[in-house]
DNA sequence: CCGATTTTGTAAAAACTATTAACATAATAC
DNA sequence: GTATTATGTTAATAGTTTTTACAAAATCGG
């Protein structure tokens, strides 16, 4: 039951209807394609003429195309399947990482075209921008070029605001209050640029996921933990994003307000119980305050590293983990308790040791969950291989084109 | 940017846009009344022809009456003016609390008519709903009598299934499972029963308020402190409800957690910490853990008693208060990091004592929270005298009828 | 007091949508 | 080869919003 907001709302006009089943159409092509307008008069339970009306409009637009005739085992007509004309508009994903950024094209439906490149990440922004054009072209160059692009959807580890496109504060890449999308605008001209942090993306991967076996889910957490800790939260099918575009930072609750210094600057939030960086000091026998960085011998050590020596019996290592299993799951406890969500996504390197950490989050996790149901959530686990930050950045421009129409 | 759910979705039909345009009117009139044809024509960006259908649509329902002829001083015809005919459905609000049970008795905008009466609460279900079911025929006797009634709006402190009306655990009532909608039907026969906890009844009273003063906010959370700490979270206009109903437990996230013992079987949630228990221990010198009950003496000894000594100079009632202010602040400021509100409401004994925490709250929350625009949220009090639990209540039988239709 | 002006509210016509009903199309079954 | 069945389209119908015109009711300026 949601409140018609007098200060803001949509009066339903001539073509709102036509707007509203339009999308749900489109939606539904997308999701069950190849589908036939007799199978979306059923799904949709109306009349097969007004299906007609609305799909013949989204193949003149060339939104939809029809492809070949079904082939079903009972009498009658065969079907005209139709599709997404998925080749219609490009998306390019980009993912800023302190090291390198990566770069990917998909189609307007998210999937994904060519191979994904990447370069390393300059800190100037100037620069940073010059290469990322320069890297754009080239992958383009096979695909019609950057007139086909609808758009750039860039994921950055940081505080954005994607109304001005402006990165509001990127620590790790020394970006404060740098203007992303104009210094794009520059090099690209006029195209869509969406900015977004990597919780959040993340999210957005799993909301607009053509997966089939996905389930219809409207309320969910991904967590994505890697050198910080993004979370995303999905309310009603929606990202959540708050009044200044910062919601979802379950990242900085604490475990202990004593505990250990964050980044952040405040002491004892979840991220620095569970960050790689956290766990590798474990491993090293360090505290994980910030102020003690990780001796200069042990750069290159990753947590991937760490994952490889638990695997062939580091005792050190496997506790190390074991520890983050149970902070990680103390925290889950409280993203779950505050969000009640139908499903948990976790991404980031340390997915790849679930199975040696798996129990221990549970077990964390039923400790503090308030019920039984809260503690059974179940916790999918997004390997790096699915990419969930380049996907999420190219939902970025894909999906509005399938969103709900605003209404009332 | 909302997804539509593939398995879940409304259709436009051929009265959708009416009905939605419907709704819109509705709630212009509720939040601006009075309000003549010409200022909904304005406000909606429309014509006044559509307006004037709708508007005697609803005049012939019933559930908007004219009123006087408005004056304004430049010339042309006066207007008429419209109102919420709130006369025609009232509403029964119940607020189960473990002492006593209040209840009032609003008409169809919430607003309260006659006095608010209260009897002590039983603990047997049976003889409560008795109770309860010839209280409100007294109130009603006045008013119309049940049949006037739209239904019954009931807070409880603990977790309920809002669908199935079933208390799942309230353990201050000692009731797990009581099917407290099927006991009412028994006494009051078909009628509307609405359940709701105690945090996210308060958060519907804000969303709901017909307060002219009230800015239009869409995002906002409820923190409702007393025996238990109970939220509500407010996200796009509507209450965040999750899965399982039981969405917005905040109160359980931890501040530390090898902290003090919590009713909820874990350790150092917030509740723990600021809790009016938590407040009186820490006054009494206990250490706040449920293991040590407060000795004898003092049960009588209430929060307010301790604020009222804090007023008269009692620097340990002071300590005790600041401490609470201290660790309030704190969680507050992970509710912040989390949703990312535009308000802030606090509701419980404690806000009598505003004036003497609230710089202590605030610096808490500006040291967690990440960003200075989080730390700067409003935070706004609210007194018990305008009952928010009450209110809630109310709302849980009155807003339905002005709620936006599920479209898409 | 009276006509010009302005605002409110209504009525009729127009434009557009969903819905219904009828029908053409294209396949299988027997 | 005809009956049957499912798909997709077309035309007619009913229910919206929107436009246009106009009646109703007030003020203003003489």
């Amino acid at each position: 039951m949601r409140k018609i907001n007098p200060k803001d709302f949509t009066m339903a006009k001539r073509g709102t209807s036509r707007e509203i089943n339009r999308q749900i159409i489109l939606t539904l092509i997308r999701t069950h394609q190849p589908v036939s307008r007799a199978d979306l008069s059923r799904l949709m339970d109306t009349n097969r003429a007004n299906i007609t009306l609305r799909v013949n409009e989204l193949l003149d637009e060339g939104l939809v195309r029809e492809g070949v005739q079904g082939n079903q085992k009972v009498r009658g007509r065969k079907p005209t399947f139709l599709y997404i004309n998925s080749t219609k508009g490009l998306a390019i994903a980009v993912d800023i990482r302190a090291s390198r950024t990566f770069l990917m094209v998909t189609d307007s439906i998210g999937n994904q075209i060519g191979e994904i490149v990447s370069f390393a990440t300059k800190f100037e922004p100037q620069s940073f921008v010059e290469s990322l054009a320069w890297q754009a072209r080239k992958v383009l160059s096979d695909h019609g070029g950057l007139s086909a692009c609808d758009g750039i959807g860039l994921v950055v580890p940081g505080m954005v605001d994607p109304r001005t496109g402006v990165v509001i504060k990127a620590p790790k890449l020394g970006w404060r209050n740098v203007a992303l999308a104009e210094l794009l605008e520059g090099e690209f001209g006029k195209i869509e640029i969406h900015l977004e942090n990597s919780g959040r993306a993340c999210a957005m991967s799993q909301i607009w996921s053509t997966k089939g076996d996905l389930p219809a889910h409207n309320d969910s957490v991904f967590v994505s933990i890697s050198d910080g800790v993004g979370v995303g939260v999905v309310i009603n099918g929606e990202l959540v994003r708050g009044k200044h575009n910062t919601a979802g930072e379950f990242g900085h609750i604490p475990l202990s307000i004593d505990g250990p210094e964050c980044s952040c600057g405040a002491n004892g939030c979840w991220e620095a119980y569970i960050s790689n960086v956290a766990t590798l000091s474990r491993y090293f026998g360090r505290n994980t305050s910030r102020n003690q960085p990780l001796p200069l011998e042990t750069v290159e050590f990753t947590i991937e590293d760490l994952i490889a020596r638990a695997r062939i019996g580091d005792s050190k290592a496997l506790t190390a983990l074991h520890s983050t299993a149970r902070y990680l799951g103390l925290g889950l406890a409280s993203v779950i308790n505050a969000t009640d969500p139908a499903y948990i996504y976790i991404g980031g390197e340390i997915t790849e040791a679930w199975d040696l950490i798996e129990a221990q989050v549970r077990e964390a996790v039923n400790e503090r969950t308030l019920t039984r149901e809260l503690g059974s959530v179940p916790i999918k686990i997004v390997p790096a291989v699915e990419h969930p930050r380049l996907r999420g950045a190219a939902a970025l421009v894909t999906a509005p084109a399938f969103a709900a129409p605003k209404v009332a």
